[in-house]
This record gives structure tokens, sequence and C-alpha cells, in this order.
DNA sequence: TCACACAATGCACACGTTAACAATGATTTA
DNA sequence: TAAATCATTGTTAACGTGTGCATTGTGTGA
């Protein structure tokens, strides 16, 4: 149907395989010929078939990007910023295919003709079973935003705990003693990591952990609005509350401007990821900014060298997390 | 490298045809001998060579979803809705090739042979080169999102005029009479379309246009907090203001609340889209939702009808915009 | 003038899969 | 019992591209 190489080959009065080297740019070619040939592909609107490209030359031209879900607890932004980070290394070098890992049944699909590498964009450890699918098959891999006990592996990650400890620290800092959190989705790495950082930061400063001030959430907006308030139905109230996301705060701040609390005056907030968004609200959310599109293009140019043969480290990259001050945390006493 | 048929051939002492049928559920094959095939290939952990049965098959199972760029004026919420929309539909029967139109500096990479079907999400008129290139390919396509002169061709698209129509009419029915307009990314068609919206609802109901209310944006955050600034220092102030999308009235909001301009007391303010995001602000944004996920499943499930060869008809089809009131519009006198 | 080197091109095969056609043996039919 | 049908399997070629090796032709040096 389309044009190949052997009817440029015919028109050119060569054989295909001169047609080919033309194409290639091959120094076993004369360059009159590659350009007369270069003109008459041109002027046909030839374009080669990659399918038969890759089958030779076991090359498929395809990077994957997978993240555990795109749907249920993946947010907008962080879609976005991983995809934006991702392509604008490959361009147009690589085809950016792009999937949730809970849409596959079986991971046959999943192989080296198919993928020259992977980028896992890791959010739960549901995803490991993929993860040593993808090892196994001798993939080219990185795998990106959680810690992956595999040694040899590239594993590109914010050091989440220590972000949360930050911010909980800043909390405490500003003379808040009655510190809530409100979780993320169930299972996930992150979720505990920033559980843990925040635990960590209390007792670090002698705080008891209270039960009632943790409050589970799953990473959206909802979810946000609900966990604030049960929050507010204690007796008991904290002065500050840890949200382990941003789309979450968002969603407690509604609930508070519902019963009239203002922030930071009543109530101090802090969240996590440092969405664009949140910068654009009255008040300002303090957060910790995560280097997700940072995070994204490291992982894309080392998975491209890897895949090019070059020698790189397979090791555990942490990047750092970064408290940003805006305006819904006050100091109090 | 790799498990080929002819391994599973060698190991059941038939031909590598008979793999092939056994593995593809062909009726000209023995059921015992298949069995016996597949619990070989799946010991073996077989998984196909895509490139090579698309070679032969002239199928890629690939399906290309085009934006006209992922970073510059593409919202979030828009590139996950639309993502979320189109894999929903596509699963694991294909894979879903994501990229930016402006990522291109030559269309040689587009072929029948690379992708089964096209979905182009197009926001502006430069994108027309790529569109047409496509169609000359004769690659199944939809295009989504703007209209498109072309007859013959699959275009679904949101009623943006209607939708600014009646965001502008609500003011008016509210007694607004001086309303503003904060315009989206310039050279986009929504941007144009939502302004005739405005303009035709001040026109209808008498009130004349005044330069002064239109300010121009581009559809992000920091958009929409400039143009507010610049309204904010007239001054013949607006009652109301429109803007074309959500993300720049959260700018808006942002503005406002610096200059302790209260909403929707001293200001009404309307958006355009209804990402989640907006309903759970203080106040909440009225605004209209526009369709985006429902546009994408149905252009994802044309799409693989037209490349299934059942027969579609070629036609543009108009979703509803919708009104949703929240808490940003006051009525007036 | 002849042998040799070298530049440019062609021939033939390979990659892994599917499918048209041929071949085989078993079973049914007249 | 011979012929015909049918189920199952094998043989072979094809898809479009790249590459090792052979071939041709041209120029160079002794």
């Amino acid at each position: 149907m389309s044009v190949t190489i052997k009817d440029i080959a015919n028109i050119a009065n060569v054989s295909h395989t001169t047609v080919s080297r033309a194409l290639n740019d091959s120094p076993l070619i004369n360059p009159e010929t590659r350009d007369k040939i270069k003109t008459i592909a041109h002027e046909l609107n030839y374009t080669p078939n990659y399918s038969a490209r890759s089958l030779v030359l076991e090359k498929s031209y395809n990077i994957g990007l997978f993240f555990s879900t795109i749907t249920k607890g993946t947010s907008s932004h962080f879609f976005h910023d991983v995809v934006k980070g991702v392509n604008h290394i490959i361009k147009d070098k690589y085809s950016l295919i792009v999937k949730g890992i809970d849409d596959y049944q079986n991971y046959n699909l999943i192989n080296k003709n198919n993928f020259d590498g992977i980028i896992v964009m890791t959010q739960s450890t549901k995803d490991n079973a993929f993860i040593y699918r993808v090892l196994e098959k001798n993939i080219p891999t990185v795998v990106l935003n959680r810690e992956v006990e595999e040694p040899n592996l590239i594993n590109i990650l914010s050091d989440d705990k220590r972000g949360a400890y930050k911010a909980v620290r800043h909390l405490i800092e500003n003379g808040h003693r009655k510190i809530a959190i409100i979780e993320g989705q169930e299972g996930f790495k992150s979720t505990l990591e920033r559980k843990e950082g925040y635990m960590e930061a209390l007792m670090d400063n002698g705080i008891s952990i209270s039960k009632a001030y943790i409050v589970k959430g799953n990473y959206d907006l909802e979810s946000g609005y609900r966990a604030m308030q049960q929050l507010l139905q204690l007796e008991d109230l904290p002065t500050a509350v840890f949200c382990s996301n941003d789309d979450m705060a968002v969603g407690a701040m509604k609930a508070l401007g519902e019963k009239g609390i203002s922030i930071p005056d009543k109530m101090s907030l802090i969240g996590f990821d440092d969405n664009i968004f949140t910068s654009y609200l009255t008040p300002a959310l303090t957060t910790i900014k995560r280097p997700i599109e940072k995070i994204s293009k490291e992982g894309a140019e080392k998975l491209i060298q890897l895949i090019e043969g070059i020698d790189v480290p397979k090791e555990r990259i942490y990047l750092k997390t970064e408290l940003v001050q805006r305006e819904s945390v006050r100091a109090i006493k």
C-alpha cells in the first residue's frame, strides 16, 4: 500500500539496498546517488515502516511510561508534570507509550522487542510484580518515585520522609504542639513515608502521638474535605494539620471555610507536593516542594543512556524536598 | 535472543505454523496439540514479537494521541481527563502513544504503518497542517475539541460559544451589566469562540461592548492573576468577570484576595471547564462544565470502530456544555 | 600493460510472524 | 471396497528493511 524502498529503487534504477544506504547516510554510497534517491523519497512522501525496521534491528523506538494507575490516586498535576518531564527529554527520538499498570490483566505484552526501555512511576508495592517482570525480561529500566529494595537498579525518588519531617518541624518551630495528619492513599509507599516523617518529628521534639490526630485520606480532594470534617468533631482541636498532599489540603480548606474557621488564624495548614495551583489560593498554601518534573527528566535521561549502552551507575538517588513558606502557617504563643 | 514460535515448534515437534495457529486459537487445530503448545509457550515465558506481527498484518496496535502542545496552554486537568478518557476505552487492546504536535520538526514518522489510528486533540489552527497530513495518509482519524472545516471527518467538540453565552447570560440575569472577560491563549480557536459567546450575549441584551473590559490571558494561572490586576486599575470597575477557563479564574481570585475585594459580594466571577479543583475553593466557582472526558471517550470509541471497519458516519458532533451554579456569582440590585 | 586497490553497487538472506496452498491420514459415503 | 470428504499438519512465500559478501568498474602504480 504505502511507498517502500523498493518503489524508490525501481524509479531510481538501483537496488533497494542502495536506497537503504542512501536514506541512512551510509558512507558506502556515492553522494550524488544519495541525493538523487533522497529527492525521490521526498517527492513520494516516503516514510519508513517501523515494524520492518524494528524487526531487523531489534529496536522498537518505544519507551513505556507506566504509572501504578492513571485514574484513582494519581493527581492531575503529578501526571502532567511527569509526562511533560519525560517527553521533554525524549522528544521525537522515541515514542512514548503511557499506561497504567492496573490496566493489564497479564504482562505478556511487556517484552524487549516492544519496548526499548521502561520508566516505572511507581506509587505502590503492588507494582513489584510488574517491576520484576520487566527486570527479568532484561529491559533497560528506571524506577521512579518510590524506593524499591532491588539492588542493581536505577531508582530516583524524592526524600518524602525527610520532607514530611521538615513540614512538621516547621509547624513545631512555630509553636504548634497539637498537630494532626491527613494520610494518603492506603498501600502507597509515600503514604507510609510521610506518616513516618510526621511521627519522627513529633517524637524528636517530645510531643506524644495522639491517635485521634491521625486520619485517613486517599490523596484526592474529597478525602481531604472529609478528613478535616472528622478532625473538626474532636473535643480538643489541633492547631495545625499536615496534609499528605496539596489536593487534600485544598479539600481541608473547604471544610474549614464552611465552618468559618480562618486559616491561618484559627488553624494552620501545610501541604505536600507544591502544585502550582495552591500558590494561587487565599491564603497561599505553605507546602513541601517535591521535584517531580526533575525526577522525571533525570529518569528519562538515564534511561536513554542505558538504552544507548552508556555505562550509568545503578544506584538510588534521592532528590531533595524543600519547604516553601507561604501564608497558611501562623506562629502561635 | 527471545523465545520465538520456532523454539516452541522444536520442542513440541511440530512446525512453527502449527504453533502460530495454536496461539491464535485457530479452528484448524487439534485441541490437544493446542493445549500442549500453549503449555510450552507459557513455560518458556513466550511473548510475541509485535514488530513481526505488525509487519505481516499491517497493523501496529498503536493509537496516537496528539495534543497541540503538552506544555504551554494545556492545563493539567484537561490533559489528565483526556488521557484517562481515551485510555479507559482502549485498555490493553492498543498502545497509546502520547505526543505534542509541536514536538515534531517534520511529520515523517506519521504513517499508516506506525499508527492504526490517530486522535487529534486540537486547540489551534496551527494543527491543520498536521491534520491534513494524517488525512492524506489515509489513517483513521478523529479530531476532537475544535471545529475543523474539513467535511468527511469525525469531529467532536463542545459548544464553547454557546457555553460562554450561557455564562454571560447568567451574569446578566443576575443583574450585571458591567461584565469583563479574560481571554484565553491567543491563536486558540476556543479563545475566539468563548469571546464570541461573550459578545453575543452582551449584544442580545442591549449591552454595549467596552474595550477596556476585554483583557488578554493565556489560560494559565498567572495570566488570570495579571489580567485581573489590570482590570482592577480601571476607573469604572466591572461587577462581574467571565474567565475563559477555571485556571485563570483561580488566578483572578488571588488578585482580588490581595486587594481585599470579596467574591461574590464585591465582584462576581464565572469560569469555564469545570475543573474538579474549583468546586473546593471558597467560594466555590460557578462555571461552565465542558464534557472533556466524555468527548475523549466518545472519540476513542468512534476511532476504534473506524479502525475495525465498522461504518460510522463522518459528522461533526457537539456535546453540550452546562452551567454549574455555585457560589461565585451574586445577584445585584 | 597488467596487477592491484578501492569505490560503488547488487545479490541473497535474515528477522518472526501469518496464510495460501499442499500433503497426509482417517473417516464417512455410495 | 473404492471414492470422497474432512481434520490436521507441513511447506513455502511474503511483509519491508538492513547487512555480509560478491561483483563491477575505475583509477593507480610499477
